[in-house]
DNA sequence: GTTAAATATGAATGAATTTTCATTATTGTT
DNA sequence: AACAATAATGAAAATTCATTCATATTTAAC
């Protein structure tokens, strides 16, 4: 999880950098606010924490900035402002949090999580390995461009995705995908599976969708 | 807003009630937790206020059965237990804010808008009035039931809706419906708008995209 | 290895969708 | 009111998609 520090007091930063590295967290810090945006035109981060109280930008400043130019990456306030009217004017401006030092850095990684988790558990995308599917637009995105489906494929592979690793019969495949409780006596999935296959193996150079003899299929999970 | 607050002391829920009620928000009172889960199996909320002490089932197993049962909705703890391991627990387990005893109101309303407004603006439907675009399922249900949409039909209300009260160009229309960065020659933007309008306008009863001559169009919000 | 069941495939069909076009209606301007 | 520009409409054409079918290949069990 990449992390965005803003924050001029040094000591502070570097403890907080030294104990997210402890659990395996690249930090970046930036020494103000200016510095903070100017990251955030370049690299993506998972989460922002913001020093209020910072030379040339504030941290609430910079929350508004992120807001206004419609991003909703996580905002966490960390700051030693601890008036209840500060913590309403930054949680009305957009940010997920607000923690006021001294903290708890166990507290700290807690509601980092979960705002990290609802901010995730609600991305519209499904990501396997280096295949994507944004599941509003319904394009799929590989390292190597969109690899365009019909409706039925992206469904198809949607519920391979979500299943991969398991067994899946075909009484299933047909309920979720075809929205019937029996198998259809054509082979309208063996048909679908075929050009699906065509696609995403074209692209992704080996074969990822295995039949299982009088089973059903396999989506296949290293 | 609809708010339920798990809470075996009467005072503190009645304070609540009272609070969140000049703000125009009706407040369900549960006085423990398995009243808590009884309510929530057949009425839904936009928010639960979770004591972590009561009688019968506490608030952190109340999180725990929610979460279990795959529910997103928010969720904060409010309770006296100040401890960093009780925090730590709570959040790890799904709640998604925690709020120590004695506290402020209107932090605790920032906390909960802030929580709700993250929630909210996630979801993947978009909602105009009484018409709901699921925007993963790609269907549209009315009080009336549902409406059966084609692709682009539904990605030309979709972006209706999205700019709901103000004129729409052609030029943006074609951008973001079509992908294209101009106007087609012929008019398969009216004739869409057509279809749609047939769709829509026949289930609501109403003008719902007004054409604003040599401008383009508007989608009607009163 | 043979066999029967299961799965894969290419091509064809049929259905739905998107787009086009010719025509009619509406709008704002003079 | 007449005109020109813009928008709406119905129906046809073109395209895309989902499904089917006939045939080929693969699989597991004997």
């Amino acid at each position: 999880m990449e992390i965005l520090i803003a924050e001029d007091d040094e000591q502070i930063a570097n403890s907080l950098r030294k104990n997210f590295a402890e659990d395996g967290n690249p930090v970046m810090i930036a020494k103000d606010g200016e510095e903070a945006i100017h990251f955030l035109k370049s690299i993506s981060f998972d989460v922002i924490l913001l020093d209020w109280r910072m030379p040339k930008v504030s941290g609430i400043e910079v929350c508004r900035y992120i807001r206004e130019s419609g991003s909703k990456i996580p905002i966490i306030l960390l700051t030693a402002l601890s008036q209840v009217k500060n913590k309403v004017e930054a949680l009305n401006l957009g940010a997920d949090d607000y923690v006021t030092k001294p903290f708890s850095f166990d507290e700290l990684a807690a509601r980092i999580n979960a705002v990290v988790r609802r901010y995730q558990s609600n991305t519209n995308e499904l990501i396997f390995n280096d295949i994507t599917l944004d599941l509003i637009g319904r394009k799929v995105k590989t390292p190597r461009g969109e690899i365009y489906l019909s409706g039925k494929e992206f469904d198809l592979l949607k519920y391979f995705i979500l299943h991969k690793g398991s067994i899946m019969s075909k009484e299933d495949i047909c309920k979720e995908v075809w929205g019937v409780n029996f198998v259809p006596s054509t082979n309208v999935v063996e048909a679908t599976v075929k050009n699906l296959r065509r696609k995403i193996e074209d692209n992704y150079g080996k074969n990822l969708i295995k039949s299982i003899y009088g089973e059903g299929y396999l989506f296949i999970v290293e």
